[in-house]
DNA sequence: TCACCTGGTTTCCTCCTGGAAACCGGGCGG
DNA sequence: CCGCCCGGTTTCCAGGAGGAAACCAGGTGA
């Protein structure tokens, strides 16, 4: 039995903990959560960045962030108009854990390549 | 500049980094590993196990996971037949970040359902 | 007046995901 | 011979995700 049985059950269907999960299952919300724990950053600025991303999919998953409380949106009336993202405090602590996965991914991805060319090798047709 | 970018840069298209980011957030793979932690487990308990997941989509995780070297696949010629997933070193490498996840998940549901609600009543029509 | 900046929203359309359910094969048990 | 167990695969299909591109608003400068 894991940790998290012990309160709630993640594998049971409707459980709130799972759709909290299901939201951070979001490679672009991974990526701009990531991309904000440096300081604020502008909509433009975080387009540019993460590329591949288009308008709609950044815009939507901002403001299913800034929903959850995660990230905050501030609007200075520049010209032109400046719009800055920026981590909560609740954001913050979850920061570090996706940058670990991301880590993971980084530190792991060699071996994992090597482990699919294996697989297709010996699986192959 | 986060650590990430130290090395690769994941917000770059085609980062291998993100492919394997990709993989990851998926929240049947994450509940799939989380459920493994505590060893070997067979196809139909996983299945029983996970409420709301499907047969075939268990399968083709179940496949991309061991393909990616995470988990292993056993059978044994019991009867009627036993196949065995469990966590390779690999895998097991990954868990601690995935139950991170499952518990930040579980420990900040409250602060995140209640954003949420306060989002929605400020940003009613 | 027109163009151009930011920061979006909207529309259209296509592809992929994923659910439901049927089918399959080996191996018994009755 | 039929049925049932496990552990899948296959088929069909509806819905949603997401890309491209157009549109929009407010404000400024030429």
């Amino acid at each position: 039995m894991t940790a998290i049985q012990q309160a709630y059950n993640v594998y049971e269907d409707r459980c709130p903990t799972r759709l909290v999960l299901d939201r951070l299952a979001d490679k672009w919300a991974l990526l701009i959560l990531d991309r904000l724990e440096g300081g604020p950053v502008r909509f433009n600025h975080i387009r540019r960045d993460i590329k591949g991303i288009s308008q709609k999919v950044l815009s939507q998953t901002l403001r299913k962030l800034e929903r959850d409380g995660l990230i905050s949106r501030s609007i200075f009336p520049t010209v032109p108009v400046t719009v800055e993202y920026a981590l909560m405090p609740l954001g913050r602590t979850l920061t570090d854990t996706v940058s670990a996965l991301a880590h993971w991914a980084e530190k792991n991805m060699d071996a994992i390549v090597a482990a699919q060319r294996a697989y297709d090798q010996t699986h192959a047709a």
